[in-house]
DNA sequence: CTTGACCCTTGGGTAACCCAAAGGTTTTAC
DNA sequence: GTAAAACCTTTGGGTTACCCAAGGGTCAAG
């Protein structure tokens, strides 16, 4: 197979597919003729394998190394489960986090709903915003979703 | 005040300062003599306002406009509203994502409870992985927390 | 044999900072 | 009074998981 076909097996863009190469995580053999790089079907089987990591939270980093030790014969399994167990509460800390942005900004919204717009005055940016509490600092912030799943173009 | 008082008042690191003055949300004076940047009392309060709008889900080039609005003598506030009643959705989305992804962790914690971890055999990398359903591909992903606050080192 | 469809690599962009280096300045302490 | 600590400056590179454009080679079909 040739990259876009992979690629479509997987349904995933050829780019990314090449990233999946420069970083490690598939090792194609190249055409001697015209350079292009040639994939198996197990390379097919590997990408969806790494597609299934993804949803499940694990970075490209991560996932080089849970196949790094797989193509050597050892099972990557506890590292897996050790991964994840350590990223799920980061994922809770996260989606706490997010709802308490989205609570400020129905919040927001509502309040402003029968706000007057105001003009700066020098005093003011917009009173709208300056209404707000202040940003607490201090706080543990995220870093749970370092390795979310990304979208299409 | 200089750099790093400005940051202690607002709660940041000066680096963060720097960042926001590159970006020209804070346009500083410059001592004559020694070229430090020199903030004002009216920075501070700027400052603390940019960090409000951080959390309320503003990027920094949104915040830049706000300001820069602001600083015309518009007001920007019907733009934050809209802003924000157009990201709200985005935010309930992500959520929603983060959600399916911690039950899928969850889910994949529980079933693997009862199962061998298993050598990589040739056929299989980890099957604890490779027993999760398809990624389902062509769905929309998220791209909702560009505007996520960031934590702190 | 000429398209058009793919392939290759290189390099740059994204968001919001963090960090190191090299060198000038100011403050503190002895 | 001066040396060291502490802080300032700018430049440039790193982080994540890709996307995209450019410049150029390759290949299958008409």
């Amino acid at each position: 197979m040739k990259v876009s076909e992979l690629a479509k097996g997987a349904g995933v863009t050829a780019e990314t597919v090449r990233h999946y190469v420069r970083e490690g995580l598939l090792h194609p053999e190249r055409h001697p003729d015209n350079g292009y790089q040639l994939f198996t079907q197990a390379d097919l089987e590997r990408l969806r394998f790494i597609q299934r990591a993804r949803t499940l939270g694990f970075g490209v980093a991560e996932i080089r190394e849970i196949l790094d030790h797989a193509d050597h014969g050892d099972s990557p399994c506890p590292m897996v489960r050790d991964l994840l167990a350590s990223r799920l509460p980061q994922i809770h800390a996260r989606i706490a986090e997010l709802q308490a942005l989205a609570e400020r900004m129905e919040q927001a919204l509502e309040t402003w709903a029968d706000m007057p717009d105001g003009t700066p005055d020098g005093h003011s940016l917009c009173r709208l915003i300056e209404s707000f509490p202040e940003p607490l600092r201090g706080d543990a912030r995220h870093r749970a979703d370092e390795h979310a799943p990304k979208e299409e173009p």
